[in-house]
DNA sequence: TTACCGTCTGTAGTAACTACAGACTCAAGC
DNA sequence: GCTTGAGTCTGTAGTTACTACAGACGGTAA
């Protein structure tokens, strides 16, 4: 018996993909072009586990490029693992030093977030660290000094 | 006596800014209209304070509206220091909430590259995550497995 | 029959740059 | 005086990964 098909609203309620998203992916190339039924798309579980393939490989962080090189190694079997483990490597080190840059804005920020609040100065620290008044690593100041 | 003034280049060079993006930003309104020395850019320091100042706010990942929206409250003396604060405060929620998400990222990265490299599975930990077999967060092995 | 929802194609907009093409200017060297 | 090369000019198009229409069409239900 042939497997039950579903309409684009379908597939993207199934995988959380928005409907103009499988358009692009399809147009793109991410997805194979969808089989017609009369004039609107018709999509099977296959289609649910590529689209949800290359979703998870999203929301991990990977291009659009990297997703597609995923995608061939999913297709290419076990022997691929090694290249799909050095693909994953070289994300995570991206994503580390993603996530060191942000950490030092947040510390900025959190500073002189801080320094606003206890508001013993002059004039917005805030202002003078983006004007460059200031070196951005504040300088500690007592806590009894305020307010 | 006048200020000295510098070309587009120079000017790139003391803010480490590219000239591409010199010029769109004036483009966009965020530096105003640069002054001609013949049909050439011509630059002063208040030029330098100024990209400094974007540079400085777009390296600690504020948007280029919300710079705007700085230079605004810089320019509107101390009184703004409350505004400023906010704006800060919520764009620290913003970086912290983004490094949330790399962190769930790495976290799954990791863990599946470590996987792969004890190598004890059938297939390939990335590719079977990427496909929904695995639940997310792999369950421990004893390392004792390993080789 | 009318209303309404879902789908279709095709195009344009988003953010923040970056990368040209092709023309022009200016200073230095011969 | 001429050439060469570096720097600059304007204007447009490309990048990433979608998202948001407009305007037309299809199918179903009251």
């Amino acid at each position: 018996m042939p497997s039950p098909s579903f309409t684009i609203g379908q597939l993207s309620q199934r995988t959380g993909a928005n409907i103009e998203t499988i358009r692009y992916y399809e147009r793109i190339g991410l997805l194979p072009v969808a089989l017609r039924q009369g004039r609107y798309r018709s999509y099977d579980a296959t289609d649910v586990a590529r689209l949800g393939f290359v979703r998870r490989s999203r929301e991990l962080g990977f291009s659009i490029k990297e997703v597609r090189a995923l995608l061939d190694l999913a297709a290419g079997g076990h022997e691929s693992c090694a290249e799909a483990r050095d693909l994953a490597a070289v994300h995570l080190h991206d994503v580390r030093s993603r996530i060191a840059d942000l950490r030092r804005m947040e510390r900025t920020l959190a500073t002189t977030v801080r320094a606003c609040d206890m508001g013993d100065d002059a004039g917005c620290p805030l202002i003078e660290t983006l004007e460059g008044n200031l070196k951005v690593e504040l300088r500690q100041r007592p806590l009894t000094t305020n307010s």
